[in-house]
DNA sequence: TACTCTCATATACTTTGGGGTAGGTTTGCC
DNA sequence: GGCAAACCTACCCCAAAGTATATGAGAGTA
């Protein structure tokens, strides 16, 4: 009999699944608010087969709460869940080593099957999860940004003027209006708004 | 046999729930992935006692939804549920007519007790559920923000411009301006982008 | 050396955003 | 009925954002 932990800050999102997987398939699940409590948890609890982690919990930081866990406990499959998170940021979770990706979109009777697919050793990735946003190229698109280009687009998830961000990085107002038009163009988005939507998505600032 | 149908755009939270109602307490429960499906499948189905509905959810526009759903069966009871909401909104549903309210927060076995203290009648509304995030304090800002002013700022969540918002809520450019510039002031923003980061970080859209 | 890339600056231009004022409708409430 | 609030439109104004093009310094590279 496989030990889930699922870890979730939503009580009745994560008390509800957890008696799911155990009315339904007999799995035997224990559950925490947070990744601090599911660390601990595991700890105490040896022979955790299966981690299943709320993407926005306290505690995750964006992928960081993945990786602490991979790392403490590099023998427990991990499984990252998400109601929000595009395909992007289930790609970044494969890469760093998550066992599965699981969309809160996903139907209750799919989650079973997904968690039997990750205990026997598989990676459960579903590429057809819905509500997906249109430009889904990659996170290699942010990669082509020129540093200043970067520091530019931190200062545009600040949401402030082209004439703000020239005084915060001593440079002229054109120059900004510049690295604006660039880094537009190069994420593929018509204005500053989405291009500040757009990193915040990705969790880069 | 009390009817419920529950209504939220997350397969795996809806059909979990719905699961744990069916077994844990024998209610019958029906589910639907956004409101219009919801209002349908009550004009489908008779005697529906109690209506569950997501308030991130596509439709619901705030609370609108919620008065909708109250405006077409005033009979049903109608419960507001919400992972991201506060005291305000809560308080604000209840205004509206809602018989109760259901963070998410709250512990599955309470959500039981909650749904039979409303079908019996009275208003569930749990006080203390603050605890869970810090940042939580006030969001009565959006809550100020009338019909027009919220779907305007979900427009502009999606980082597009005055012009095509004006066409895709079917109003002039003149009025998308005085909306922004109204919400903007609600909010104490200096610019569209904030207004839209602001949004986003409390998950609203 | 020549070539390329990034960063910076500049001028000139068009479009969009944001603020002000004013007047119009509908809805619901006292 | 009067009243208020939300909603919609219109006009003008100026600032900010965004486009296009050109120039030049510095670093790195073939």
């Amino acid at each position: 009999m496989p030990n889930i932990l699922i870890a979730d800050d939503h009580d009745l999102v994560r008390d509800t699944i957890a008696a799911y997987l155990e009315t339904v398939d007999g799995f035997r699940v224990f559950a925490a608010p947070n990744l601090e409590v599911a660390l601990e948890k595991m700890s105490g609890l040896d022979s955790i087969d299966l981690l299943i982690l709320d993407y926005n919990m306290p505690g995750m930081h964006g992928l960081d709460g993945l990786v602490r866990a991979k790392d403490a406990y590099p023998a427990t499959k991990v499984v990252l869940m998400s109601g929000v998170a595009n395909k992007d940021v289930a790609n970044a979770a494969m890469s760093r080593g998550a066992n599965g990706f699981i969309p809160k979109s996903l139907a209750a009777a799919s989650l079973v099957n997904a968690i039997k697919f990750v205990l026997s050793g598989e990676r459960y990735f579903p590429f057809d999860f819905a509500g997906s946003s249109p430009s889904q190229s990659k996170d290699s698109t942010f990669a082509s940004l020129s540093t200043r280009e970067m520091e530019t687009l931190e200062q545009l998830c600040i949401g402030i003027s082209n004439k703000e961000i020239a005084r915060n990085l001593n440079i002229q107002e054109v120059t900004v209006k510049l690295h604006v038009k660039n880094l537009m163009a190069k994420l593929g988005v018509a204005n500053r708004t989405q291009a500040a939507l757009l990193a915040k998505e990705r969790h880069l600032f």
